[in-house]
DNA sequence: AACTATTTATAAGA
DNA sequence: TTCTTATAAATAGTT
């Protein structure tokens, strides 16, 4: 806008482009400005000249638009901002320790990527429980625990079921001091030493792990 | 600009704003880009919209600029304090860089590994251990008992195999306090020393200050 | 920084 | 929403 119609380039003499960034960054925080009142918009501009300098425009106030906008962004936001606090606040040793986490994780992660690259393989022809597992990352293992894990509820609750329907005598939530009926197999026998049900508790937690 | 000159007051008419608010922000996202052009600036724009949507513009990307902004913010006494600070940046700087990469891959290996789990999933419908546990009889539960004692035994044994292979220096039953040696599981991993990830410490503690 | 000739952005209308 | 158009605003070049 002006005398002449401006070619969309980087304006080369450094003076003439100083001016023009001047003028241009005023008129830019203006429109913000207008937008914010007209609309009640809430915007936050942040500028770095090239030669380094920043300047910045924040209606109603810069930082906490930024913050919102930071935290609101889960993907790498949040993480890049708390690493920025932990700069901040704690020391490079400790940013050091935070960047082991990571690598682990990446490790981890990739490890058990591949185990369950396995395991999907394994599944089509067999079940994944006879995959090979030596070639389960640590990852996978513990994955693979929390699956025996759930296994064994399904299992204990099935032998539960059976148990109280053998027996009509015991209402299932009898002699259970509130637990739930579920949770009885995690404990010692109390009920039915002499049940022909098979040990349900033998799968308790501990044994299999 | 236009037909008529416009109040600068909060426009009421809902649907006006709205037409109002998407038109000028694409202005101010255009002029934006036209001063990073022109004069070489990096600018970062985060607007919220009335109604609480975000909308963002950035150039090159708006979260470095952000993050430039919000770590450069806090202001140091000293020029001994700013000389350390600005050498401690540089060496920042590059782990930022290395973090984000890092950040990104874990981003990236746990989408493959949800991938994988949901393939995997979609496999086990057909494995008979996911069919309805409740249908099973006595007998099958004991079975399933014995197959889970074996799993487990695998399972343990494999465990052990990752742990003495990740940490060469110890021999079996070393450092474990005298825990069962399937109890590793329920810890941190070690850091794999034959990563192909660099290592932490390239960034030590003494590098920076 | 102030002044204008022009270009650009956009308010209103379709 | 998108396009058109009359007009307000921004600004390039100049002083």
């Amino acid at each position: 806008m002006g005398r002449k119609k401006t070619a969309c380039t980087k304006i080369l003499s450094k003076s003439h482009r100083h001016v023009t960034f001047s003028k241009r960054r005023s008129g830019l925080f203006k429109k913000a400005s207008d937008l914010c009142t007209l609309c009640g918009a809430e915007i936050a501009i942040v500028v770095f000249s090239p030669a380094g300098k920043v300047f910045s425009f924040g209606h109603p106030n810069v930082e906490p638009i930024l913050d919102r906008f930071l935290t609101g962004n889960p993907k790498l936001g949040s993480k890049k901002h708390q690493l920025i606090e932990a700069h901040q606040n704690a020391n490079v040793c400790e940013l050091n320790n935070y960047l082991t986490r990571i690598i682990n994780q990446v490790e981890a992660e990739k490890k058990y990527g591949e185990a369950l690259d396995h395991m999907r393989r394994a599944n089509q022809r067999q079940c994944w429980w006879e995959a090979p597992i030596n070639e389960l990352g640590l990852h996978a293992l513990k994955q693979l625990r929390v699956l025996i894990e759930e296994l064994k509820k399904n299992v204990a609750k099935q032998a539960n079921k059976i148990f109280f329907e053998s027996t009509p005598n015991c209402s299932p939530y009898m002699e259970m001091n509130g637990t739930e009926y579920v949770e009885f197999l995690e404990s010692k026998p109390k009920v039915n030493a002499a049940s022909t049900i098979p040990n349900a508790y033998d799968f308790a937690y501990g044994d299999l792990l």
